[in-house]
DNA sequence: ATAAGGCTTCCAGTTGGTGGAAGGTCAAGC
DNA sequence: GCTTGACCTTCCACCAACTGGAAGCCTTAT
C-alpha cells in the first residue's frame, strides 16, 4: 500500500503518517523507487493510534499503548491504568470548561447586546478603568 | 512598577508579560537603566488580558477584546458576539470530552484489570491482530 | 510528449507560552 | 569598598502535534 491507500484507510491525512514514522510508531518499508511500502499490520497501528488521539490520549500514552499493544503477555491492568488516569484527566477538563461556561454565559445574558457602549462583559473583564 | 511587581499583581508570569510585550498587547516605557516601567494602565490591560486567557479566548481574541476595551465608543453587540461564538466552542469541547469520556469509562468498566493479557481496552482501539 | 497527480524531503509556521544561558543592575551586609 | 543575591535584560531553543509549502522525482493517462 502507497501512503495515499493508507491515509484513506486510516482516516489520517498523509502528513500525519508520514509525522509518526518521525516519531517511531512505524517503520514501512521502501520500494524501489523510495515510496513507502506500509503493511496491513502498519495499517492495523496507525488505526489504532488514529482511535487513541481521537480519545484524548496523547502521543506519549498512544506509545505505551501501541508497545502494550504489540506486548502479547501485557496484563490487562496495565492497560486500564492509563485509560483510568485518561478518564481522570478527561473529567477535569469537563470541570475546567463547565466552570468558564458558566462564568461567560452570565455575562452575555447580562449584555444589553446593542449599540450602546456599556457591556458587562469587558467590565467584568477589566474593571472599570478610571471610571 | 517593575515587571516583578506586575507579574505578582497581575498573576502573570514575568516570561508571559514580555511575551504579551512581543505580541503587541502593552507597550511599556523603559527607565535609564533599561528596565521596563509599567503604568497602573498597563497592569489593568494585563489583568484583563488574564481573565479572559482563563475564560478560554483565544490570544487573537484577547486582541479583538482590547480593542473593543479600548474604544469608549464601542457597541456592547460587538462584545457580546465574540463572547457568544466562544461559549458556542465550549459548548463543542464539553461535549466532544463527554464522548470521549463516555466511551473510555465504558472500556474501563468491561477491562477487567489483571494479570491477563485480555484487555478489552486494546481489543476495541486495535481489533484483534491476527487473532 | 505532456500534463495531472502522487510521492519524496526539508524547512518553517502554528498556539501560547516556558526554560535557560549570558550578562547588566541594584540594594544590603560586612 | 566589595561581594552576594535578587532582579532585570536579550536571545535562542523547545513543548505538542501536527500543517503548509517549496522543490523535485515518479507514474499514469491521453
Amino acid at each position: 500500500m502507497n501512503i495515499g491507500d493508507v491515509a484513506e484507510r486510516s482516516g489520517l491525512p498523509a502528513k500525519t503518517i508520514r509525522y509518526y514514522e518521525d516519531i517511531g510508531f512505524i517503520r514501512p518499508a521502501r520500494s524501489a523507487n523510495g515510496y513507502r511500502q506500509f503493511s496491513d499490520r502498519d495499517l492495523h497501528k496507525l488505526a489504532f493510534v488514529g482511535r487513541a488521539r481521537s480519545l484524548g490520549f496523547t502521543i506519549e500514552d498512544c506509545r505505551t499503548l501501541l508497545a502494550l499493544y504489540e506486548d502479547r503477555g501485557r496484563a490487562s491492568a496495565d492497560v486500564k491504568l492509563v485509560a483510568k488516569q485518561n478518564l481522570v484527566d478527561i473529567d477535569a477538563k469537563i470541570a475546567g470548561l463547565q466552570e468558564m461556561r458558566k462564568t461567560l454565559s452570565h455575562l452575555v445574558a447580562c449584555c444589553a447586546g446593542d449599540d450602546r457602549p456599556d457591556c458587562p462583559i469587558l467590565d467584568s473583564l477589566g474593571g472599570v478603568p478610571e471610571a
